[in-house]
DNA sequence: CGCGGATTTGACCTAGTTCAATAAACGTGG
DNA sequence: CCACGTTTATTGAACTAGGTCAAATCCGCG
């Protein structure tokens, strides 16, 4: 049971003014006079793959921003199943029910190396309360959220075990620039799709045998969009 | 192929100041001074089952706040299929989205004669940024809505069809002040809990033959809580 | 009373689960 | 760099929950 080891991972300040992304996240729209209200520290971390941002109850004291990786919110049920309810990747937002003043809805975990910012609750508060410029930006975020949870429900929780396991791939390869599309481990591909491990596996595998998709290395694979989008409608 | 019928339920203007239900809804911290930016009449509106809000993709004009009723929000996928999103009962918004500046995400439909205000979109942008004490509230409710959506995820698309309809019976007597629990007609019930109308029919005569739910009237039931929380646990 | 939609029930069938065994992949220390 | 233990993925065979198709029944309503 390791508690988060975020600490391990320290990286420094972020310097927000400059960052890279920032027309991504929810500082796009800041002007220089509203980084002086910043007066915590914004810090950076570098995450690896398993690491925990947080669990799921735990007061918030900070919400993260993803500069770039892969992050999964899961929600435990009181019979010990789990679900993966979102994967969160650039510019998402994780934690956001923190302003919101309420603890954290679930644990986030990190899938891909991340690159994350911490911002204290009091920073995002403060702007919010000083500058309207964040209340667009905040607002886009929340919804966001809520669209892709909307979508997470219909696409990858409605029709058969190869419709939704399709979606998913189509789904996953959106999240990387280029082409390829690293699928999940077959454990997290089933809290995502509700489906067991073992059929996860066995439809992967259908879909390499029939040429739908091609794994060029380990669990990375090459896809067929078209014969994908026709399976993902009813194929 | 009836387009809203809205028009014909039209009550009158909303006295904001003095909503009942006022601490359960958008304007809850308004101040007096704040009312005096409102420019744009509120409306309230007394709508039939059946009668539909918006729909899906329609430029939003509006968003809803539902002081009494059900209504529900549907989702449709490319091949025609349907789930039902989310519920919304006293207190919650339909279409919080606009205030993104986006298209309403589903279609909102009236299940049990609903009593709600239209906020014109234009009303809650202005004293969202004419007044800070608008935030809290519509940060609450983006909160809400996002919380709903992941718990309509674990719980209700999450183990057998037994569990899920044993876990939606207890969520729908959570909408009614009564102890009793008024259900859905089947086909909503197999759009929420992804099922055949067929297997939602027979589960729910199932839980009547074994007495854990007991019907008072025509679709409308007295439960026992013992028994279907321990058939939601996976009994 | 008779019509149209929703619900229930039955019989059959298949997609997906379960249980169990095997085989890869991966990290670790020698 | 390789041997070894641990985890994770794959595959098989038997089973079952839920889907499908079709018929019967119920219900509100003009």
């Amino acid at each position: 049971m390791r508690r988060s080891q975020i600490e391990a991972a320290w990286l420094g300040k972020a310097e927000c003014r400059t960052c890279a992304i920032r027309d991504l996240v929810l500082f796009a729209d800041l002007q220089e006079a509203d980084f002086q209200l910043i007066h915590l520290p914004v810090e950076e971390l570098m995450l690896d793959a398993g690491t925990t941002l947080y669990h799921s109850g735990d007061e918030g004291v900070a919400a993260f921003t993803i500069r770039s990786g892969l992050v999964k919110l899961v929600q435990y049920l009181p019979d010990g199943n789990r679900r993966i309810v979102r994967l969160l990747r650039a510019g998402d937002v994780a934690g956001l029910e923190v302003l919101a003043g309420r603890p954290y809805e679930h644990a986030a975990q990190v899938l891909q190396t991340a690159l994350v910012c911490r911002l204290p609750r009091e920073v995002v508060e403060r702007l919010n309360r000083e500058t309207p410029r964040l209340h667009r930006q905040l607002m886009n975020k929340w919804s966001d959220s809520l669209r892709l949870a909307d979508e997470w429900l219909t696409e990858l929780n409605t029709g058969t075990a190869r419709q939704r396991m399709a979606r998913l791939f189509v789904h996953l390869s959106g999240l990387s620039e280029d082409g390829l599309c690293r699928m999940l481990g077959r454990e997290d591909v089933g809290a995502i799709l509700s489906l067991t491990t073992e059929t996860s596996s066995r439809t992967v595998a259908e879909f390499k045998r029939l040429g739908v998709v091609q794994e060029i290395r380990p669990n990375t694979f090459r896809l067929d969009r078209g014969q994908l989008d026709a399976i993902a409608a009813g194929g």
